[in-house]
RNA sequence: GCGGAUGUAGCUCAAUGGCAGAGCGUCGCACUGUGGAUGCGAAUGUUGCGGGUUCGACCCCCGUCGUCCGCCCCA
């Protein structure tokens, strides 16, 4: 392989196998979305850079975006997330809009991150809101959502977990323990990093932050504490709805789950593949009720969660839950060319299944059948046709079933409608 | 941004510092009107790139780029 320029660092190529595989989650992603009545959206791909400045994490615009000026110096991002978009055309159109208003989206963003597994820098993401609904009847819902998705695409309880907790619920118990206003967004990152960490280096974490060795100690039993979302009339009722909607297998609480973006105001959420080889978060989320107000709309609450199509789709292969008999060939027929006299009525053929709607290929070029048969073989055609001489002097076609192996001559006239009924009999696999 | 591996034919990988190979795939033929099987044959390389050491480098050294695996961060 030489003189190939390559591809831009942490970009993906999808051959039609790949392709294939992406198109089927997004019709998972789609008819799960649509189950619940959510509408499909998109934004821009572009994005000022403002945009971003004024919420998301710091390090999220600053470190890891793509930013670049256009031909006049305006500064342009690749979108590295879609609710900054999603808050603004909400507010655009506020007066217009039907609330509560649910909307999905599946797009590409970027992030300009070192590629490695399960990680790349041009990815797919699917976003999923809940608008203008401040109850955890909302928050219960789109939790439902995800698991919904992950029981649609064959994933188990025990291959993964929705984690749920509130901020809210954490803030006040942070309170309780004595801990200033000041100290509790530095307190939520502590405990956000608390699996990122060895248990020393938290600990110097923590007293660095000014905990008392007494506050160290109740903090860590707040974590210990499974039971501590009875304390929250929030999550006790959004537990109530999860059984409702039936999806209780999926959910669980625990106390550790913050989220790193600084919006998020009150119940949060995190996929999480848990088995041996992959325990990885697939997507997260969260409640942001400021979010609308702080870009100049009137205020409106909001939850939702995005997922990536990366680690997702390494899941699904790693527990076998991808499809195999995807269908990378539309056309199921192909119609060879038998010589350079005949190639004329081989195109016409092919004309006349199309116009009958059935998907059929031409082989381009005269050429050895063969090799023309290797081809259809090749490219998973289902039915191979001959137009040679015979049959052309007979008003006739030659249709042979490659996957039988058996062959006919049929009326060419009839061809559309015989090769038509020939392919709505159920595959043989 | 930090650490560790790795780079040889289209793919998967061999080759102790001494002629750069195999399997699979591709192409051709057996089979000038029929694919998936079989047999025979053929093509394919600036060993990522640039330097260095050496009589001699795929092999050792330095640099660089790409990829992979961790960390950071996140989806």
């Amino acid at each position: 392989m030489k003189n190939i320029i390559p591809s831009v660092k942490g970009t993906r190529d999808f051959y039609p196998r790949e392709m294939a595989i992406r198109t089927w989650l997004y019709d998972k992603i789609r008819q799960v979305s649509e189950s619940y009545g959510y509408q499909e959206y998109e934004g821009p791909l572009l994005e000022t850079v403002e945009l971003y400045a004024a919420k998301s994490g710091e390090e999220l615009v600053k470190e890891q975006s793509f930013v670049f000026p256009d031909r006049s110096g305006n500064l342009i991002t690749l979108r590295p997330e879609l609710t900054p978009t999603l808050v603004r055309m909400v507010a655009q159109r506020q007066g217009q809009l039907a609330f509560p208003l649910r909307w999905w989206s599946f797009g590409p963003f970027w992030r300009y991150e070192r590629p490695q597994k399960g990680r790349s820098r041009e990815f797919f993401q699917w976003n999923i809101d809940l608008i203008g609904e401040a109850s955890p009847e909302a928050d219960a819902e789109i939790v439902a959502v995800m698991a919904s998705f992950f029981e649609a695409t064959g994933l188990t309880p025990t291959e993964v977990a929705i984690l749920v907790n509130n901020r809210r619920l954490m803030d006040r118990e942070l309170g309780k323990i004595g801990l200033t206003e000041a100290q509790r967004p530095e307190a939520f990152r502590l405990i956000d990093r608390r699996d990122k960490l060895t248990p020393e280096e938290w600990c110097d974490y923590a007293l660095e932050l000014g905990l008392s060795p007494r506050q160290f100690d109740q903090l860590l039993a707040l974590l210990e504490n499974l039971e501590l979302w009875k304390g929250s009339e929030e999550l006790a009722r959004f537990f109530e709805v999860i059984a409702a909607l039936g999806v209780d297998d999926y959910v669980k609480y625990d106390p550790q789950i913050i989220r790193g973006l600084d919006y998020y105001t009150g119940t949060v959420y995190e996929g999480r593949a848990t088995t041996p080889r992959l325990r990885r978060a697939l997507s997260g989320g969260g409640r942001y009720d400021n979010l609308l107000a702080d870009v100049g709309g009137d205020p409106l609450p909001g939850t939702g969660y995005a997922m990536g199509d990366v680690v997702i789709t390494l899941l699904l292969e790693d527990t076998d839950n991808l499809p195999k008999d995807l269908d990378v060939s539309p056309a199921p027929v192909l119609v060879t060319v038998f010589d350079e006299s005949l190639l004329l009525a081989s195109y016409k053929l092919a004309a006349d299944l199309r116009a009958a709607g059935l998907n059929a290929s031409c082989y381009p070029a005269p050429a050895k059948l063969s090799k023309q048969f290797k081809y259809a073989d090749r490219i998973g055609a289902r039915l191979a046709l001959v137009l040679g001489p015979d049959e052309k002097s007979q008003g006739q076609v030659t249709v042979k079933n490659l996957l039988a192996g058996d062959q006919s001559i049929i009326p060419q006239e009839e061809a559309p409608a015989l090769i038509g009924k020939i392919l709505a009999c159920k595959k043989p696999s």
